[in-house]
RNA sequence: GGAGAGGUACCGAAGUGGCCAUAACGGGCUCGAUUCGAAAUCGAGUAGAGGAUGAUGAGUCCUCACGUGGGUUCGAAUCCCACCCUCUCCGCCA
């Protein structure tokens, strides 16, 4: 949520980056509404100060006058019902105006670089090397059920299109993965793991951005009023949501695996074939909160945690510098990391690493006391580290051997117990 | 799911219709005094959110804030209704 005073003065800020982000919303709209409310507000706090000060004498003239203070009353009575109107209207209009902000998207930082997504993408790194084939690489979903590592006619078979059964070695290929990615960053990288629900309140979903946005993206209780997560960022930065971090546990750093689970409504029809777009799917997310002014720099080492796992899986990589129109609407700048799958020929996003200012620390009352003993928020970051199952993607197109089989990276083994997966 | 108790500041806690919310009282924390230093003691500080005015500064004024949202009343922490959370007991359950 974007700071009103800063809307009120420097509306043209937000349009730019309205138009910037091709998001559809209304700063006018907000200006009117703002000017509506803060009018209404005024007039009723002055009614309100005026009938507090009379309420004051109230007690006293009760008891030495009765008439007196029957008569008083018979006035007082006319004032509150005025002053009652007039809060409603002033509740009904902030109401109006705060719907209305909640849909302006977060302002991109000054080296974003402007434009649609395809042709102003930067890619800034890259890491490791398209390995070398003398055959003609196969495609996942080739692949993959030859090695009885996935089932997607059985997955399609419990719960419809969208959806993957790991079995055998694949199944132990996820946990492991799982499990490496979380020893890493909370042995060198410095983050502390948590383990969230993946049902959520609705309010949850409001303090990351997901909502009130994109009702439609996510899956939804019928019988209770919760959300399944599309992703570890939104409980696990709402875990201190509504509190005031001390400033010396700066910058805060946490890790969680969990579920995710995407309706893809907008994304009907695509990448139908394997697992690159599932509508349920495992990812280790990494999460900081930190001061306003170190949150550039930790975004740059957040970026890299995610890269480290990437360079030591031995996979084709690289870092991209999102254009605006392609940034999220809570981010104020977003890198994404991409391997190269062989079989499919494609890069493919495995993670996304983003700073979002104080934009969800506004939405989800996140703050710290500063030096000066004044609260402030806190600057939220959040990336995967990695998303699965992309990376399994990554492994077995890139990893498989002329004989069909794949070779396990070195770092997994003493988590899979072999190395290498074999046709069955 | 049923019965009961509770939710006030960093913590404990008083307040049961107006003189009680920059919130009694106790503790914690910060700073200062005292001390060679510390303990003890003494003193000061320890709340936010919003509006008006000002320059988006300083200052001043006002409003809101007693779990949340409604209601009653001239006036609500206090009375009424609904909901949320915590604790105890019972039921159920992996």
């Amino acid at each position: 949520m974007l700071d009103i005073q800063l809307i009120r003065s420097h509306p043209d800020r937000v349009r730019g980056a309205i138009a910037a982000k091709k998001a559809k919303a209304d700063v006018d709209a907000v200006l009117a509404a703002d000017e509506k409310w803060r009018h209404a507000t005024t007039e009723a706090q002055k009614l309100q100060a005026e009938s507090n000060a009379a309420n004051r004498d109230m007690g006293r003239l009760m008891k030495e006058n009765r008439a007196e203070g029957e008569k008083l009353k018979v006035r007082l009575k006319e004032l509150s019902d005025r002053r009652k109107a007039l809060e409603d209207e002033a509740k009904a209009l902030e109401g109006e105006r705060d719907r209305l902000v909640l849909d302006l998207p977060n302002i991109p930082q000054d080296d974003v670089p402007v434009g649609p997504e395809e042709t102003h993408n930067r890619v800034v790194k890259e890491g490791g090397a398209k390995p070398a084939f003398g055959f003609k690489p196969q495609a996942h979903w080739d692949l993959g059920p030859k090695l009885g590592v996935v089932d997607f006619d059985r997955a399609a078979k419990i719960s419809g299109s969208g959806f993957v059964l790991f079995t055998g070695l694949g199944a132990r290929l996820q946990r492991a993965l799982v499990a490496w990615f979380i020893d890493v960053h909370t042995r060198e990288h410095g983050y502390t793991e948590v383990y969230p629900p993946v049902l959520v309140l609705r309010d949850t979903m409001v303090g990351t951005g997901q909502l009130p946005k994109f009702e439609e993206e996510m899956y939804k209780l019928k019988d209770d009023p919760l959300y399944l997560i599309p992703t570890a960022e939104v409980p696990v930065t709402n875990i201190y949501r509504d509190e005031i971090l001390p400033a010396e546990k700066l910058p805060l750093l946490h890790c969680a695996f969990s579920l995710c689970f995407r309706r893809e409504a907008g994304a009907a029809g695509k990448d139908t074939r394997g697992m690159i777009r599932v509508h349920q799917f495992d990812k280790v997310e990494m999460v900081k909160w930190t001061r306003p002014e170190e949150s550039e720099a930790e975004h740059e080492k957040l970026t890299a945690n995610a890269e480290v796992l990437l360079n030591r899986l031995g996979l084709p990589w690289r870092r991209v510098l999102i254009a605006t129109a392609g940034m999220g609407f809570s981010n104020q700048k977003q890198y994404d990391l991409e391997v190269h799958a062989a079989g499919v020929d494609r890069w493919i996003e495995v993670s996304s690493c983003s700073n979002f200012g104080e934009f969800q620390a506004r939405r989800a009352g996140i703050r710290f006391r500063d030096t000066d003993g004044k609260l402030r928020y806190v600057h939220t970051l959040n990336g995967s580290g990695l998303a699965l199952p992309r990376i399994v993607v990554g492994i077995l197109e890139n990893f498989q051997q002329a004989d069909g089989s794949v070779v396990i990276p070195e770092v997994l083994r003493p988590y899979m117990g072999v190395d290498r997966l074999t046709a069955v």
